[in-house]
RNA sequence: UCCCCGGUAGCUCAACAGGCAGAGCGGGUGGCUGUUAACCACUAGGUUGCUGGUUCGAGUCCGGCCCGGGGAGCCA
C-alpha cells in the first residue's frame, strides 16, 4: 500500500494510480446513495479545491454494517479510507476509490452543523470564522497564502536580501502611518505604570527598524504583522496586516520601482504555475476576468506617471470626475481609480508626490517641492504598495521633522544613520492581503486573512 | 468618524398601496436511480434585530438603539 496519500496528490498522479491501494484522511462534502447497492462519498482533505471520490459498494461490507456507517456519513464528518484506485464510470472525474475499510472519526450532527453543501455568503462564513476553511473559497485563499508567502521569501533570498525581524513592539509613535495600538503589562492599566519604562506600541511599519539594518548588512525585508488602530471599516481596511518591506542601501528611486516590478511580476508568474487549481476556481467562482486582468500585468507592464503629470491627465477629464483635482491635493481614491482602471487599464506607478503629502523620511527632490515617493495602484483595489528613497541627507531630514513637528529628540538613533556612514537607500511596503485580493480577485479583505481584526471584532 | 443600503425559518431570499408570514436550499421520513449542486413525495421548522410610538390592525409607517454590507476619509 502506498500509505496515506492527500487528495491533491491523488487527482495529480491520476491514472498512473490505477490499482493501487491508497489510504486518505479527510471530511465529507457529500453523500449520494443509490438503492443499486452503491454510495458516493465525496472526501475534501484541504489539499485541494476538486473532491475525491469514494465508492463504497455494500456487498463488500453487508447490509448491517451500512447501515450502522451510512447515518454517519453525513456533510462535516471526518473519516479515513483505504482502498484502490479504479477508472471512474461516471463523468465528472477520471478516478475513484473503491472503499475497502472506511473509519468515522468525528460525525457532524447535521441538524447543527452550519455549512452545507451549497455556496454560503461571506458574510455568514465570517460569523463562523473557526468552520469556515472548510470550504472551498477560504481553504483556496490559504493555500494561496501559504505559496506566495513562501515564494516571497524565496524571491529576496535569490536576490542576496537578509531576512530581518523587525520588532512588534516599538517605541515610535509618529511615522505618519495612522493611528497606533498602545502596549501595556499585566491586565490591570494603571498610570503611570510602563512596564518598559516608557511608552510603547504595536509596530505600523518594520521600515524605519529595516533602515538601520539595510545600512549594515545592504539589502534586507522585514515580513511580519504591522497594526493600525485607525477606524476605518471598508473592503480594504484592516487593524492587523502582514506587510513585506524591503530596505537596500545604494539603491535610488529607480532602482526601487524596478524591484517593486520584479516583484510584482515575478509572484503573479509563482502563484499562476503554483496555484494553477486554485486560480481556474477563482476565475470560475470569485471573478470571471481575474486571469485577464494578471495576464494583462505580465504582457503590458507598468505604466510610471508623475503626480503633476497625474494631476495634468485627471484635470483634462475633469467632467468624468466628481472631485476636481488640484495640484497640492492629495490622489481621490476616485482618482487612482480612473487612472489604473479607465485611462491604463492596468498597473499605475505615481511618482513624485508632494513633500507636504507624505512622510518624513522620503528623499527631497531638487525642485524642492516633491519626495522621490513610488505609489503601485492596481484596478480593483488601488493601491498595493507605497514606497520611497529615503532621505540620506541629515540636514534636509532634520527640516523634514522640524516641518512635521516631530520631536527631534525621539529619532536621535535614526539621523545617526545619516551621521555616520550615510548612503543613499530606498525600500517600499507591500500589503499582502491587498495582493492577495489583487490574485484571487476576492471583494472583501476579510477573506484574505485566517483571523481578521476590524474595529470592534476579533474573535479567537 | 461621515453618507447610502439592509436585518423575515439553519442558509439565500419573497411578501402589491398597512389586512391570515411564504418559496428554494438545508434537516427528518419514505421512494427511485453508477450518482455528480442528483431526482420525486410527504413533513417539521418563525417573539419578522431590539425598543418606544401611530393605527381597529404594523414584517410594512415614525423615533431611538444594536448589528451587517457598500462608499468616503485614513492608509498597505
Amino acid at each position: 500500500m502506498e500509505g496515506r496519500l492527500s487528495v491533491r496528490e491523488i487527482l495529480l498522479r491520476g491514472k498512473d494510480l490505477v490499482g493501487q491501494k491508497v489510504r486518505i484522511c479527510g471530511w465529507v462534502r457529500t453523500r449520494r446513495d443509490s438503492k443499486a447497492g452503491v454510495s458516493f462519498v465525496e472526501i475534501n482533505d484541504g489539499s485541494a479545491v476538486r473532491n475525491l471520490q469514494a465508492i463504497i459498494d455494500y456487498s463488500r461490507f453487508g447490509n448491517l454494517v451500512i447501515s450502522e456507517l451510512l447515518p454517519r456519513l453525513h456533510t462535516g464528518a471526518s473519516i479515513m479510507v483505504e482502498g484502490t484506485i479504479e477508472p471512474s464510470p461516471g463523468k465528472g472525474q477520471d478516478i475513484e476509490i473503491l472503499v475497502s475499510h472506511i473509519k468515522v472519526y468525528g460525525e457532524a450532527d447535521p441538524s447543527t452543523y452550519p455549512l452545507q453543501k451549497k455556496r454560503h455568503s461571506f458574510e455568514f462564513l465570517r460569523q463562523i470564522a473557526h468552520l469556515r476553511p472548510r470550504t472551498n473559497t477560504i481553504s483556496a485563499i490559504m493555500r494561496l497564502r501559504s505559496a506566495l508567502s513562501y515564494a516571497i521569501h524565496d524571491f529576496f533570498k535569490k536576490r542576496g536580501f537578509y531576512y530581518i525581524h523587525t520588532p512588534i513592539i516599538t517605541t515610535s509613535d509618529c511615522e505618519g502611518a495612522g493611528e497606533v495600538f498602545r502596549v501595556v503589562g499585566g491586565r490591570n492599566i494603571t498610570e503611570g505604570s510602563e512596564f518598559f519604562g516608557r511608552p510603547t506600541y504595536l509596530t505600523v511599519s518594520g521600515q524605519l527598524q529595516a533602515e538601520i539594518y539595510a545600512l549594515a548588512l545592504g539589502k534586507v525585508y522585514t515580513f511580519g504583522p504591522t497594526f493600525r488602530a485607525e477606524n476605518s471599516n471598508t473592503r480594504r481596511h484592516l487593524a492587523e496586516f502582514w506587510m513585506v518591506e524591503p530596505e537596500m542601501a545604494f539603491c535610488d528611486l529607480d532602482g526601487d520601482i524596478s524591484l517593486a516590478k520584479e516583484f510584482v511580476t515575478s509572484m503573479i508568474e509563482a502563484m499562476l504555475s503554483e496555484c494553477e487549481e486554485e486560480f481556474f476556481f477563482f476565475q470560475k467562482f470569485i471573478d470571471e476576468h481575474l486571469m485577464d486582468r494578471l495576464t494583462t500585468v505580465l504582457k503590458k507592464g507598468f505604466e510610471v506617471i508623475s503626480y503633476s503629470d497625474a494631476i495634468k491627465i485627471l484635470s483634462q477629464h475633469a467632467r468624468e470626475l466628481e472631485m476636481v483635482p488640484s495640484w497640492g491635493d492629495d490622489l481621490q481614491a476616485e482618482h487612482e481609480r480612473f487612472l489604473t482602471e479607465k485611462m491604463v487599464r492596468g498597473p499605475v506607478i505615481v511618482i513624485h508626490y508632494p513633500r507636504k503629502l507624505k512622510p518624513f523620511y522620503m528623499r527631497v527632490n531638487d525642485d524642492g517641492e516633491t519626495v522621490s515617493a513610488m505609489d503601485l495602484l492596481v484596478p480593483g483595489v488601488g493601491e498595493i504598495i507605497g514606497g520611497s528613497q529615503r532621505e540620506e541627507r541629515v540636514d534636509v531630514l532634520v527640516e523634514q521633522m522640524t516641518l512635521k513637528g516631530m520631536n527631534i529628540e525621539d529619532y536621535e538613533w535614526y539621523i545617526d544613520l545619516r551621521r555616520y556612514g550615510s548612503v543613499f537607500h530606498a525600500g517600499f511596503g507591500l500589503g499582502l492581503e491587498r495582493f492577495i485580493q489583487f490574485l484571487s480577485g476576492i471583494q472583501n479583505i476579510r477573506e484574505t486573512i485566517p483571523f481578521p481584526r476590524t474595529p470592534g471584532h476579533a474573535l479567537f
